[in-house]
DNA sequence: TTTAATAGTTCCAGCATGGAATCTAAAAGA
DNA sequence: TCTTTTAGATTCCATGCTGGAACTATTAAA
C-alpha cells in the first residue's frame, strides 16, 4: 500500500506482468492452475509470483478445497484497490468519465455537459473532472484513458474527429501537460473493444467481433488476441442492400443508411409527419405501428447481415452487438437471425450472436481499459521480425464514422 | 549432403529454425542483418548459424562489399538442394504435381489425368507420381505434401469435398502408409495462401489476403503472420448484389453467381444460343461482343465490391486476385476499380489489388509448401495461454466451395 | 494409520541471451 | 604506404529465465 512500488512496468519482470494480466482477465486463481494454463513449470510460477505479491499486486487469499484428494489451492487475485484509473470519453455532447479499479469495475461516475468543443475548452473540463475524482479519493491515480470517436494516430493526436470538429489535435500530450498522471488516447471502439476482450464478453475468446449501433455503426475486431486496426470508414458504409435508403453520404442501402439512430428516426418521422424519438420509434415497433415495424426489422435483417458477413471475411464467429441503439436487435430478433442466415450454406459455421446494449458509461469504462492495458502492458505476442516496422504501426489507425 | 542430419524439427533448436525461415524467406543475408531484423544481438546470430552450417541448412556464399567502409558481409543462403518436396494438388479431372526445393522453386512436374474418383485409385496413382519422382532423384524425398479443395479437418481427413465425392477420407494416413516419406494434407487455398505468404505476392505483408476466381471462388486470409482459417463457403455465396444471377445454390447475385467460370459461361452462352468456352468469354469481351463485355463487366465489379469488402471487414490492404479465371480482373481492370470504390469513403484506406494468375501448377506449388512449412515449423509465434485449446484448433477447418 | 494425490517451495543445473572485448576486412585519408 | 575509421563476425563471460528433482504441506480415501 505503500508508494515503494512506484511503477508496474518497470519494476517487473515481463513474465511477471503476463501472470498478473492472466489473473487479472481470468480471475482468482491457484498457481498451479495458472501454471497449467500458461505452460509454465510450477516453480517458474513460484518465483514469478512473489513480486507480484511483494509488490502488492497480487494478494493469496484463504485456501479453497477442490473436489477430491490434495492440497488445498491458495487463489491469487489482484488487490482490487491497487490501482485506480479514470476514462473518460468525449462526445459531441458531454464528457462520460469514470473512475474503475484494475479490473475496470466502476467506483465512480460523472457526465459533464460540453459546452463548447474548443479544444482548450475540453482540456480543461476533463482536467476538472480528474481533479475532482482525485481529491475525492485517499490514493493516487494511476493512469488516465481518454476515448473519442474518429482517427486517432499513434495514440497521440486526434486526427480526424468530425463531431468534435477537431483536426490534427495532440490531445494526449495537451491533457497530459495539464495532469499529474499518464494520460493514454485512443479510439472510442478500440476501446470498447478492449474492455469486452479483457473484461466484458470476449472474455476467453482468442477472436471475436465487435459491431456498435448508435448515432453511427462501430465495429472493432480482435484476432488471436490482437487487436486488428480496421479501417472503419468503409465498414459503417458498407453496402448491406443496394436498394437500400440513402446514408448522409448519399450512399444507398449502406450500414449507416439502415442502422444509424438518425436513419431510424428519420424514416419513420417521415412516414408519421411528425418527429419521433429513437426510444418511442422501438415502443411503436413493439405495439405494431407499421412504419415503425417495417423499419426496425429492415435494420435488424441489415444488422444479422453484416455479422454474417463479419464470420464470412474474417473466420470470426463470436460477434457482440452493442451500443445505445442496439436495443433493435432485440425488438426484431427473428429479422436479425433472417439476415444472419439469408446467405448461409454451412449451418456449422454460424455467427454466435451477444447483443448487449451499452451506454455511454460502458464507454467510459472502455475509456479506462485503455488506461489498463497501457500500465499492464503485454510483451509483444506477435514478436515478429522487424520490430520497428511493426512499432510504427501498432495502435495506430482504428476509425469510426461517429457523425 | 551425407545423411547425417536426418531431420531438422529434431535436430535444431527453436531460435534456429527461426534464422532457417527467416533466410528461406526473405533471402540470403548477413548474420549482421538478420540480427538487425530479428531483434537478436550479432552475438547470439553466430551461435545460432553455427548448426545451420553444420547441418548443410545453410551455406556460406562469398564475401559481398556494401556501399561505405566496413568489413563485408559473408551472405548466408539456403542450400538450395538440401531438401526436396513434392506437392501434390488434387482436382476431379487429373493431378497435378511438382518437384521443389525448399524454397518451392519447381524442378520438375506432371499432369496425370484422373481416371476414377476412388479413394484406393487416387492414393495409388499419387503413389505412383511421388516414385516416379523418385526414381528419377539422386537424393532422398523429404516430405509430400497434398490439397484438395474441399473441407480438411485437423490436417488429416478430407471430411468434406464435393468435386472429389469423399466424405470423412483419411487420406493423409491412406497415403503415409503407401509412402515411406511424411505426407501432410491440406485445403488447396490455404496452401496458395500458404505459398503466397513465404515465397510470392504475400512475402513480406504480415497481412494480406487472397481471392481466387476459377471454379469457383476461394479467399484466404493471413494476419499478423498468422493464417486465420476463414469459412469459406460462406464467402464464395457471400451476396454482392441481389439483384444479380443466380448460383447453383439458388442465390441471387453471390458471389459464385458472378465470378465462377460455369456462371460465366453459361451467361455468355445463353445469350449467344450456343456453348462458349471461359477463355473464349474475355476474347469476345476484349473484341467488344455485347454480352461478353456485359458479363466480364459485372463480374469484375463484383470482384472488386468483394475486395473492398475484405478490407472494410478484415482491415487487410493487399489483397492477390488470382485463380485460372483471373484474367477477367485484366480484362475488366476499370470495372474492378469501379467496383472497389464504388462505397469508399476514405481514400487513404484503400485496398491493394494485385493481379497474378495462377495455373494449377502454382496450386501444386501451394501443395509443396504446406510441406516445406510442416518441415520448418514455426515456433508458436502467438504463443497463446491454452495451449492444448489453441492446437485443436490451429490448423483446421479452411474450406472453399470448388463446386 | 497409511497411502495417494495435489499444491507449493527450494535448490540447482542447463541454456539462451547480450554486452564487452577482440579480431577481421575494407575503405578513406594522411 | 600507413593509419584511421567503420562495420561484420567471433569469443568469452555474466546474467537471468527455466524446469526437473527432491522436498514439504495438506487433504481424502483405503
Amino acid at each position: 500500500m505503500d508508494g515503494v512500488e512506484s511503477d508496474v512496468s518497470s519494476l517487473l519482470s515481463a513474465p511477471s506482468k503476463a501472470v498478473a494480466i492472466e489473473v487479472l482477465v481470468h480471475g482468482a486463481q491457484s498457481r498451479a492452475r495458472l501454471a497449467r494454463r500458461m505452460g509454465l513449470s510450477p516453480a517458474t510460477l513460484t518465483r514469478l509470483v512473489k513480486p507480484l505479491l511483494e509488490g502488492g499486486v497480487l494478494l493469496e487469499s484463504d485456501a479453497v478445497r477442490s473436489p477430491g484428494r490434495g492440497r488445498s489451492s491458495l487463489p491469487l487475485d489482484v488487490v482490487p484497490d491497487r490501482y485506480k484509473f479514470v476514462g473518460v470519453k468525449l462526445t459531441e455532447e458531454a464528457i462520460y468519465a469514470v473512475v474503475t479499479d484494475v479490473r475496470s469495475r466502476i467506483s465512480d461516475q460523472v457526465r459533464v455537459p460540453l459546452g463548447s468543443l474548443d479544444v482548450s475548452d475540453v482540456v480543461a473540463a476533463v482536467h476538472d473532472i480528474v481533479m475532482d475524482f482525485q481529491s475525492g479519493m485517499d490514493q493516487p491515480l494511476d493512469a488516465v484513458g481518454v476515448t473519442v470517436g474518429g482517427r486517432v494516430d499513434e495514440g497521440e493526436i486526434v486526427a480526424d474527429s468530425s463531431f468534435l470538429q477537431w483536426r490534427d489535435v495532440p490531445f494526449r500530450s495537451l491533457l497530459g501537460a495539464a495532469l499529474r498522471v499518464p494520460v493514454y488516447l485512443d479510439n472510442d471502439v478500440v476501446g470498447l473493444t478492449k474492455a469486452q476482450q479483457w473484461f466484458g464478453h470476449g472474455k476467453g475468446y482468442s477472436s471475436f467481433a465487435l459491431l456498435t449501433v448508435g448515432a453511427g455503426v462501430g465495429y472493432g475486431l480482435v484476432i488471436n488476441d490482437l487487436m486488428i486496426p480496421t479501417s472503419l470508414n468503409p465498414l459503417s458504409h458498407y453496402p448491406v442492400d443496394p436498394s437500400g435508403p440513402l446514408c448522409p453520404l448519399g450512399h444507398r442501402g449502406c450500414m449507416t443508411a439502415f442502422l444509424s439512430s438518425s436513419s431510424i428516426t428519420a424514416a419513420v418521422s417521415a412516414a408519421h409527419g411528425r418527429f419521433i424519438e429513437y426510444d418511442d420509434v422501438l415502443e411503436m415497433a413493439r405495439s405494431g405501428d407499421a412504419p415503425a415495424v417495417r423499419v426496425v426489422q429492415e435494420a435488424a435483417r441489415a444488422l444479422g447481415r453484416a455479422a454474417s458477413a463479419i464470420t464470412a471475411f474474417t473466420g470470426v464467429k463470436r460477434i457482440i452487438l452493442s451500443g445505445e441503439g442496439i436495443h433493435l436487435a432485440e425488438a426484431a430478433r427473428s429479422s436479425v437471425d433472417e439476415g444472419l442466415s439469408e446467405y448461409d450454406t454451412d449451418s456449422a459455421l454460424h455467427s454466435e450472436l451477444i447483443v448487449r446494449p451499452m451506454d455511454f458509461t460502458e464507454w467510459a469504462r472502455g475509456a479506462a481499459v485503455i488506461a489498463i492495458q497501457k500500465t499492464f502492458p503485454r510483451s509483444s505476442p506477435g514478436g515478429t521480425a522487424g520490430s520497428e516496422a511493426v512499432a510504427s504501426v501498432a495502435y495506430s489507425t482504428a476509425v469510426i464514422d461517429s457523425e
